[in-house]
DNA sequence: CGGGCTGTTGAATACATTCAAGCCCCGTGG
DNA sequence: CCACGGGGCTTGAATGTATTCAACAGCCCG
């Protein structure tokens, strides 16, 4: 059962590594209706440059946010991927969610001045970052940058009802199949591949986000392959029957997002 | 080992059927900073009744949002409880989240013009009611209301967080204990009993919404009660030791909220 | 007073974890 | 360029834990 292939399915294996990241268009991005406001399409398109830093890139393994610092900025992930996550008493750390591209890290710090937990990148990666010392430039368009705020805030309260549907699942079986989805979902939802895509996250941080055992994970994927419900090499996924895996996942008729 | 006592810890048991529910204050309540802007504490004290309806009285199993229906409103708990939940291919629903007094209920439908899911009450209860559809007659005031609801809904992202450490526990010992360290930090938020409480929701609720057994769930309970970490009768808990219930949560040092 | 619902308890089964080993990929250094 | 070694991932067998099935107790309601 091991793969002889290599750790990508692609064609042309060698220049898959060299290949870029996904990258989310403006166009798709959370953060752009704030941007928009900013200035992107109006008369003065500087202005956004006062507040939102563009693509800055950030290395697998760097902290975009630690945990406890002091609030000031969102960002949106334009390429890449990043897991947040809380340290427990025991060092142990407790992954609390992943981000992926158009999606915005950092607005729970807003409430309580804080950030409350760790960002740090799955692979390389880069972020818009929104400065919120100096939204003030936006003048009495602050107000339509509100709305848009508003917008971005509950559209993340609703992916965050993901979460029970994933974890409330009884068995190891419901809970990856219902992950996969949610991936999949959130992948659509800004035009990315969410067919055949590459898990950036290890099988540790899998199995740690879903309270489960790594070798679990591990078996659960095997046994979905064993099925043709998907093809797993590696970290690379093709989700194969993804009306048989809803079924599993016990969602069926439940719509994402 | 059955208890011989009523379904109440109570002296006066009966009363305690009489009792009122938890009411929250307008001042500990998350619909607070919103009200203020629409009048409570101006000039025009009355336009705040534009906008709110208050004290809206819920029996119980009453649904106060059902699943898929047009946005309009936010509701705050004023008493009370609620469940709220999914439905499955299977017919079968998932829970999704518990709200109590203070806490906001329909922020997620804001994005989509569409709540999500159905919200019950768990026992009668009362909410305000926040009509959207009338938010103009704020004026000026708008600017200011949208800050305060850009707080609420931060708030409620950082709230979230909570549900990877429940869900995310390996085993039914932490995810029961730190379900229980998460609603006594939530009464507490709200400046409710936080150390003896009443559950409003049934261990069947509780079960689902872990991704437990019903029968592990009474497991849990009793071997808490057994090592003297809390007391349970029926519906009725006081935790005993906190300290150690959050040893074993695994949260030791992690702030709630 | 009886029936249904909620909650508890016990025993057998099924399931996930743990422990242990090995493979593959990839980067490092010879 | 190849050998070595480490980390990530998979696989197998034994243990432990949660579920399932079954039964019963207490409470609420009619």
């Amino acid at each position: 059962m091991h793969t002889k292939e290599r750790d990508t399915c692609c064609p042309t294996p060698r220049a898959s590594s060299r290949r870029k990241n996904n990258v989310v268009e403006c166009e798709s991005c959370g953060l752009y209706g704030m941007c928009k406001v900013a200035g992107l399409d109006a008369p003065v398109p500087d202005l956004i440059d006062e507040i939102v830093g563009r693509r800055e890139p950030v290395a697998v393994g760097q902290n975009v946010i630690a945990a406890g610092a002091t609030f000031g900025e969102i960002y949106a992930v334009k390429s890449g991927s990043f897991k947040t996550y809380v340290t427990m008493a025991s060092g142990e750390q407790q992954i609390i969610d992943f981000y992926f591209p158009g999606e915005l890290i950092g607005l729970e710090g807003l409430s309580e001045g804080s950030y409350p937990h760790t960002v740090e990148a799955l692979e390389a990666s880069s972020v818009c970052r929104l400065d919120f010392s100096k939204l003030n430039v936006l003048g009495e368009r602050l107000g339509e940058f509100q709305k848009q705020l508003i917008n971005a805030l509950s559209k993340r309260a609703r992916q965050d009802q993901w979460v029970p549907l994933l974890m409330g699942a009884q068995n190891a079986e419901q809970r990856t199949a219902t992950f996969l989805l949610s991936l999949s979902a959130r992948f659509a939802e800004h035009e990315l591949p969410s067919v055949r895509f590459k898990l950036p996250m290890s099988r540790h941080d899998i199995a740690n986000y879903l309270g489960l055992a790594v070798e679990t994970v591990s078996r659960m994927f095997q046994r979905f392959q064993s099925m043709d419900l998907l093809e797993v090499h590696g970290r690379h996924v093709e989700l194969r029957d993804i009306d048989a895996i809803r079924v599993i996942a016990g969602l069926n008729n439940i719509n994402a997002t």
